[in-house]
DNA sequence: TGTTTATATAAGTATATAATTATATAATAA
DNA sequence: TTATTATATAATTATATACTTATATAAACA
């Protein structure tokens, strides 16, 4: 049970464009910022400061590999139950990876 | 399952705090806005334009009786399942009803 | 009728947000 | 070492947002 105003929060988070389709691929799969640019189409700044938005509010952790940083869902994240509700509604779970093949993209960066 | 691009929009609404706790009150009871004015303690012309908002984005519906015009959740609308799976990780049912009354507020106004 | 009550809306303002551009950092590769 | 690649961050800008204040509308009531 939360409280509201953390509640409301969380869900302005997800409610971007942006954000929500970056949590619903990483709920399919962790993924480094250069596979995000590419299949978002959008810059890598843009990209990096929406990450570090749901990075400060605990939404998800950075792994770092090489010269690559791996994104993925923090699942022990007080709202990650409700999120996962919202993604079971949302989300046909194949449909980010498909897309990601369909453009000839690789899962992992190495 | 939801288009990305309108579940962010749906989810951008529900990300305030006033229009979170308005969708939460009225998942309860249907309401008139100078309920929610004392309820909220905001400025009337604030509840009105918030409840224009979630009116113009189909979340909510309004009955005029009397003097008052009351507001009710939009069963029908698409994201309407979404919306009562995320109450049911935010709400307290009662909770809302018991601070209404605790305020010695009536749930209905006439 | 004129007054009060409930609500909506318009205009203005302050703040928040998301993007771009430029630059910094850090790891790898040549 | 220098160049390249991946990422982060700072500064700027444009737009969106939420509120206030003032006003309009419409119903009820005296």
């Amino acid at each position: 049970m939360y409280h509201i105003e953390e509640a409301a929060n969380m869900l302005k988070l997800l409610g971007d464009k942006t954000r929500l389709t970056i949590m619903a691929i990483l709920n399919e799969a962790d993924c480094c910022v250069c596979e995000l640019v590419e299949l978002l189409q959008m810059s890598q700044p843009a990209i990096s400061q929406h990450l570090r938005k749901l990075k400060d509010n605990g939404l998800v952790k950075e792994t770092k590999r090489a010269q690559w940083v791996f994104y993925s869902l923090n699942k022990k994240h007080e709202f990650y139950p409700m999120m996962q509700s919202i993604f079971a509604y949302l989300l046909d779970p194949k449909e980010h990876i498909r897309q990601l093949k369909e453009k000839g993209m690789r899962i992992q960066c190495e």
